[in-house]
DNA sequence: GGAACTCGCCAC
DNA sequence: AAACGTGGCGAGTTCC
């Protein structure tokens, strides 16, 4: 067979590197303008609303409790102790094990207690946590009013990079409050306005790139496919969903983030049936009854619907996602399966992975490492080559604008609002034409969402 | 008193 | 048969 010589060799990886390495090395030259005085002003408000809820605990019997098995050494912020007490001395049975086997304190096992103290302790390490680990380290790193993080190429496994001193890629997002605090720290420079471009689902068009499934590849490029809205009819039995209605588009989102994000990443029926059981409210365990569950599009609570379709029991339901998983693999992304399974039978023949990016992956793997390294590593080296000529031409023709970030799929500019619109566009246009032109693997359009922030305003989504 | 580990939790 | 990929970091704990 002869070889079709659309994959980069270990010396473009290299050359990609070393690019890289310097254009981000400028942009954490340029770094984030933070609001110095916000920063302490907020962490003494925290600081305040912690004592606050630490008092409170005090008050309580429960800490007493602590109080009496620990004596002086009682911490309401050692897990360890939490543990002890919880599964020790009030006898709770663990509803999971951390990997050392001791009863799990995380915030899904402390949920499912009925101690209303465990819900101060959660909101003690929320607020906690957005203190020390973000404003302090903010206050801590800055120089002049400006973090600097570094982003490092060379210590990922997947070559994918990181980000430390401050790490700009965990920023609170998704809980809004915290996401609040944390980003209105972060500022553009005086009469700039911060903008981020992401790559639209990076990593599965990547995917689809590899194995060249065609069922994936058409619900990539087909505007009117949609493969989460497809699996949740399939997970929930609904011949029709419309995913502009909300009640479907919930359903929708819970076969995205509990089903197939996780199969494409290794997992299985059984995890899924746990996360969507909890999802829908339904219980884990005994025969479902009726009126059981969150209410559905057609009116019927979760379980009632469950049921009229045969299903009465979380078992019943796991059973049900196992055929769901089967049809996935085997029907829906056989091709994709298919790749999958070459792909490990690839590594344990040559005891290596090869990357369409020209990188090598060696030592031992396991099999979803396997599945996952080329994917994730290739995802990000399109981010780095788009970073890489944006600094370019940045550069060439003298932006004012500067590039401050990067987040895996996802680029952050503090731009000059007069050139916001020349950066988006000199983005889509690498993204659409520079970087197919380079990398012949990339068979599926990349496309790109773009945020931009007000004027003088911090990194605050609305 | 510091290194290494554990646990929890933030991001993609 | 087993079963979720990649990181960084802070606080508590344990080890030397």
């Amino acid at each position: 067979m002869t070889m079709n010589k659309i994959e980069a060799t270990t010396a473009d990886a290299y050359k990609l590197i070393h690019d890289g390495v310097l254009a981000l090395a400028r942009a954490e030259r340029q770094g984030i303008r933070i609001d110095l005085e916000y920063c302490e002003k907020k962490k003494h408000h925290l600081t305040r609303q912690i004592n606050r809820l630490q008092k409170k605990i005090q008050d309580t019997k429960f800490y007493r409790r602590w109080e009496h098995i620990y004596g002086a050494k009682t911490n309401v912020y050692s897990n360890h102790q939490l543990s002890n007490l919880l599964y020790r001395h009030m006898k709770i049975e663990p509803m999971k094990t951390t990997v050392t086997g001791r009863g799990s304190t995380d915030e899904e096992a402390l949920n499912r207690i009925d101690v209303p103290e465990l819900k101060l302790i959660l909101q003690m390490r929320k607020l906690s946590k957005v203190r020390d680990t973000y404003l302090d380290a903010f206050t801590r790193e800055q120089h002049d009013g400006y973090i600097h993080p570094s982003f490092n190429l060379h210590t990922v496994r997947t070559f994918r990079s990181s980000s430390d001193r401050p790490n700009f890629q965990n920023i609170p997002i998704r809980d809004k409050e915290s996401m609040r605090i944390c980003r209105r720290a972060l500022l553009p420079r005086p009469g700039h306005q911060l903008m981020e471009m992401d790559f639209s689902a990076l990593e599965v068009h990547i995917a689809a790139c590899y194995c060249k499934d065609p069922v994936l590849i058409h619900y990539l490029k087909d505007k009117n496919s949609d493969m989460h809205l497809d699996m949740a009819k399939q997970i929930f039995m609904f011949d029709e969903l419309d995913r502009k209605i909300p009640i479907h588009a919930v359903l929708r989102q819970a076969a995205k983030n509990g089903f197939v994000f996780p199969q494409f990443y290794g997992d299985y029926y059984g995890n899924n049936s746990l996360y969507l059981s909890d999802w829908v409210k339904l219980p884990q365990e005994g025969r479902w009854k009726k009126g059981m569950g969150l209410l559905l599009p057609d009116g019927d609570y979760t379980s009632d619907h469950f049921i009229n379709h045969g299903i009465k029991s979380f078992d019943d339901f796991t059973e049900h996602l196992k055929q769901v998983e089967d049809d996935f693999w085997n029907r829906r992304f056989k091709a994709y399966h298919k790749w999958r399974l070459n792909q490990v039978n690839q590594y344990r023949k040559k005891g290596y992975l090869k990357m369409f990016t020209g990188f090598t992956c060696s030592g031992t793997m396991r099999r979803n490492e396997i599945m996952n390294y080329p994917i994730q590593g290739s995802a990000f080296h399109c981010l780095l080559f788009t970073f890489i000529r944006l600094d370019e031409i940045m550069r060439e023709e003298k932006w004012d604008s500067k590039l401050i970030g990067q987040i895996h799929d996802c680029i952050v500019v503090d731009a000059h609002p007069d050139e916001i619109d020349h950066v988006e566009e000199t983005a889509r246009k690498i993204i659409k034409e520079e970087l197919p032109a380079k990398w012949k693997w990339i068979i599926i359009p990349l496309d790109i969402s773009v945020d931009r922030y007000e004027v003088d305003s911090p990194w605050v989504i609305k």
